[in-house]
DNA sequence: CAGTGGTCTAGACCACAGA
DNA sequence: CTGTGGTCTAGACCACTGC
């Protein structure tokens, strides 16, 4: 292996069985950890490193005496730096667009002020928006930035929450979603264009940095009708 | 460390740091590896195998130069070996039962046998439950269960779908849910004592094992009232 | 500078699957 | 029996933090 060129050695196998497997039928066998790490002269423990980071994106599964195979688990190779609502609307088949942005500071609702470890008073950047899809409005959000977090929060049209978080060196590491099924009220119903009294999926978004610490908290509101919330966990 | 005593070395110190970690506050030093490895003996590799799987688990982040930390996510412990449903209802504080089972063989609705790589004929076991907590009627299943990975099902009055599967040999790796809001019908109207129109969580559960393999399918409606989807993701 | 975690090596023995 | 993955060792050097 040509050492220093890019990175670490397992993040260059890493990257090498990511190609190898990915015109590999489902449940097809990946080449054992003895003879990668003969042909990339490294030691079997290098080997085992890039193999336990794709196991764990449920590109490999191993089986102890007989060998890797590839996962026949679908994945959104897309996925990894795509959006919250953004990402989730587009492996619905959506296209979806952001419009009617209003930005604005306030004072963090009292329901949010626990779950962001934030004085009651804490100055808040409230942003508001409205997510279409074909020129149809599907869902209104508002979300909540804690200004100490963000000094200055700035967001182009068109882009999502955490592409202008990560503008501002904030990557969001994990989010947690509570959702429920609530009925259009008046506001809803007019912006969504939908009859008061429609089925409405209500989600409130949690963003966390990487040590854990909320970044931001977003409350979506969205036409029951053809949107889908798609959840993947492991047990 | 008494080696041999109960499983591996690394699975021993995860459980012991478990148990150092539980009742520091967040953001508190872990012990570093070195330390770790002198006062059990054994290697820096395997102290950070433990590790490695604990910050995976979110209970533990790393900064390299500075040293290991309690994380600040609130980890709910008992996940582990909870079952879907059941296992959300209980997040939300409730105490569910499974009631009303009803268990036949049935052919698979067109809908799932695309997702479950079945056959359209293939016969599958239908399982309907009613889950109630403190009595009140909160939801409404139906799952199916192919009949080929599943010769014969056993289920138990209050067993979950997930606890009867693993008594067959069958240990469910990952799941899928797919939720929406829906207005209730009639027969959700009746079963769920709501009215006609209430707000109605639908959520359609796939179950994979360890392989990536589909071994069922659920579809449940949930009163929106109490009841709230939560949902973890890593980005 | 010492201490931390991140990467890597070259071995070893074990448990398990399959011919 | 061979070949696979699972565990483990005792080192090494590096990058980074904080004093």
């Amino acid at each position: 292996m040509i050492r220093r060129t890019d990175g670490t050695l397992y993040h260059q196998i890493k990257q090498w069985l990511r190609g190898e497997i990915e015109h590999l039928p489902p449940d097809a066998p990946i080449p054992s950890e003895l003879s990668i790490a003969k042909q990339f002269g490294v030691s079997r423990g290098t080997v085992r490193q890039a193999i336990a980071d794709l196991v764990h994106e449920q590109l490999i599964y191993r089986i102890q005496g007989k060998g890797s195979f590839k996962s026949p688990v679908a994945v959104n190779h897309t996925s990894a730096h795509m959006d919250g609502l953004t990402r989730q609307l587009m492996d619905c088949g959506l296209q979806p667009s952001i419009t009617d942005i209003a930005l604005d500071t306030a004072v963090l609702p009292e329901p949010y002020v626990e779950p962001l470890q934030l004085a009651a008073d804490a100055p808040v950047w409230r942003l508001q928006r409205v997510w279409r899809a074909s020129g149809r409005p599907i869902s209104l959000g508002v979300a909540y930035i804690p200004q100490g977090a963000v000094p200055g929060l700035h967001i182009e049209a068109g882009q999502s929450l955490l592409q202008a978080l990560s503008a501002q060196g904030i990557t969001i590491a994990r989010a947690e979603s509570y959702s429920r099924a609530v009925l259009a009220d008046a506001l809803c119903a007019e912006q969504l264009q939908v009859p008061v009294g429609a089925a409405i999926l209500q989600m409130t978004y949690y963003g966390y940095t990487a040590d854990g610490r909320p970044a931001f908290v977003e409350v979506t509101r969205t036409v029951g009708e053809h949107y889908v919330l798609h959840v993947t966990q492991q047990l």
